[in-house]
DNA sequence: CGGTGGTCAGACAACGCTGTCATGCCGCCA
DNA sequence: TGGCGGCATGACAGCGTTGTCTGACCACCG
């Protein structure tokens, strides 16, 4: 910038006058700078710029593994409110790792993003006294998290598993198996819940069987013979996730096992599987956007009580879902 | 910092030394700065400490879209690159546009990113100045750009085509028909010429059939019609990309054909579908992964020429590919 | 012709940190 | 006892901007 105001003869605020469009320059002058500014490929240091006005113009997203799906969808949606207001995102992966996680929050919150969207690895808010002190805005996704009160977005799991229960019961099925995902994981331990009083809610026989994770295509293949072998046998079975509706897919080819089934999240070509797949669709693109929203009204001077939003989920119904299985009788 | 020095009775360098780890402190001192940075909750200003460096420690990775999953794989490449390596990534989608796309590489140089792995929209060189005047490295990958040779990873287009010919040819296939993306796109014309030459290569019969995108369902229903439609029936078929792939899927359980297929791009549970479906596979996370690595090694001062490195793909052979046509006689 | 107000432009400090150089102190040796 | 070297620490400038304040100049009015 000082080498364009000497070129151009002005005085560096000028120059920063010209770059910013701010008024207060003549339209000769103006155009001498631009003139210099294009010759001379000078473009402004925004790091400069920013530290001067202590905003990054930045946010964070922080998740698990950005190739999973449901991440990536996440990450569309946040980078895509971000664009549109002018702020740029980081991405990074914790992997998991709740010790990662607080080493890639620390160092977020060391550049001075202006806030962070995060799906935690674990409930501990391991990160809090951080954020506390730097008071950086955060919304967490998809799984709550302890300690202080913070903006938050969840899907309804359990309005997802008991849409997927009825929906199977409504069509003719009593018995009904559920696997999920580790219990480690809040979201697992949500579902099962779920699971668990909607069977007896609707008052089915017996009780309800569950398997929950982690699992291995193995596992699976052997807890699917074993609920199929005998009198009681399973008609259909609900899955936590993703990767278990896939397992359970591999297993009931595999044992040729005509069992219905509902699968938490949607997936890609879940229609083109024979029978199609019905599933809990929750909405990562939806889910991100409302948290990027969330974390943009805090930017914004939002100070209102710490919320947390619950998103909807919606059965897909697709063939999946209608009794064709095994006679129970 | 200085509230720090204040507290600690000692001056702001011996902070920023003690924060850095840097000799000449005694352990006293340096115990006694440590206590009050914990008290205070002190963090260093990276922003600042960077402005001074002259360095960011941020690469960044412009996308067409990152919930594309080929995308995101990218994406989570480049992030455990950059991650592994101390840098933060910046993630930015252009959604296609060449002037989005050229505003989201100028507002990264403007931040002074270190270097870009950019996915380009087209083949014009649109950021050459800028990239130019700042020296950027950047690292193109998927498609190359005319202009300034630059550092290129490229997928090995031409060979993941004829393999799934040859594958197709080896099953007793005569009659191979070739469905591709949009030609403005330079993989999808790589693609068709690369279909056409091994077409022709290998002396199969008749004029290649081609159909260039961009497709719609109906479209491809109805090319898929024609071309099964009488003695020269298609008794094969070759998809340009993922979604043209699920779209003659579609078509063809619509239309009851039971042709071959193989895809280009594999896709979660391509083993699923019925028959599971033979695939070209492009790594995604090893093309990332090159990428950033060529990017990091320009960073560390690597001054040959531009390179441009072709990345082998894989077919991944189901049963989709085996000769199961109508008779062509 | 002096005063007033408006327009355009520049000087300067500051954002938070680090690189460079200077300084003070201590111990050691001749 | 004077000189020297090494260690711990600090003063200061500067990274590239922008906010604030000041100043020069001009036009206009009474």
């Amino acid at each position: 910038m000082a080498d364009v105001a000497a070129e151009a003869h002005v005085s560096v605020k000028t120059v920063s006058r010209v770059v910013n469009h701010e008024p207060g320059v003549r339209p000769d002058t103006a155009e001498r700078v631009r003139a210099v500014i294009e010759r001379l490929g000078f473009r402004r240091h925004d790091g400069a710029r920013l530290m001067r006005q202590g905003r990054t113009y930045t946010i964070a997203l922080v998740v698990e593994d950005l190739a999973n799906p449901f991440y990536s969808q996440v990450g569309a949606a946040v980078e895509r409110e971000a664009r549109i207001r002018q702020h740029q995102l980081i991405t990074a992966s914790a992997e998991g790792s709740p010790s990662r996680e607080r080493a890639v929050i620390e160092a977020l919150v060391s550049r001075r993003v202006d806030g962070i969207v995060v799906v935690p690895a674990d409930e501990s808010a391991s990160s809090d006294a951080v954020l506390e002190a730097s008071s950086t805005p955060i919304v967490y996704m998809d799984r709550p998290v302890r300690g202080t009160p913070r903006d938050t977005v969840l899907s309804d799991n359990h309005g997802g598993v008991r849409s997927a229960v009825e929906h199977l019961v409504a069509h003719g099925h009593r018995s009904i198996a559920f696997f999920g995902d580790d219990p480690a994981f809040w979201t697992a331990r949500q579902r099962r819940e779920a699971f668990v009083a909607t069977h007896q809610g609707l008052g089915l026989p017996g009780t309800p069987r569950v398997s929950m994770g982690p699992h291995t295509p193995a596992s699976v293949q052997e807890t699917l013979r074993r609920w199929t072998d005998g009198l009681e046998s399973v008609t259909a079975v609900i899955t936590g996730n993703n990767r278990i509706t896939l397992a359970v897919l591999l297993a009931q080819r595999e044992l040729r096992l005509p069992l219905s089934l509902i699968g938490y999240d949607d997936f890609e070509l879940a229609a083109l599987i024979d029978p199609p797949v019905t599933v809990v669709h929750q909405d990562p693109a939806a889910m991100g956007q409302k948290a990027a929203q969330q974390l943009f009204a805090r930017l914004l001077g939002d100070e209102s009580p710490a919320q947390t939003v619950v998103m909807p989920t919606r059965l897909i119904v697709r063939a999946s879902g209608v009794r064709r299985g095994v006679p129970t009788r």
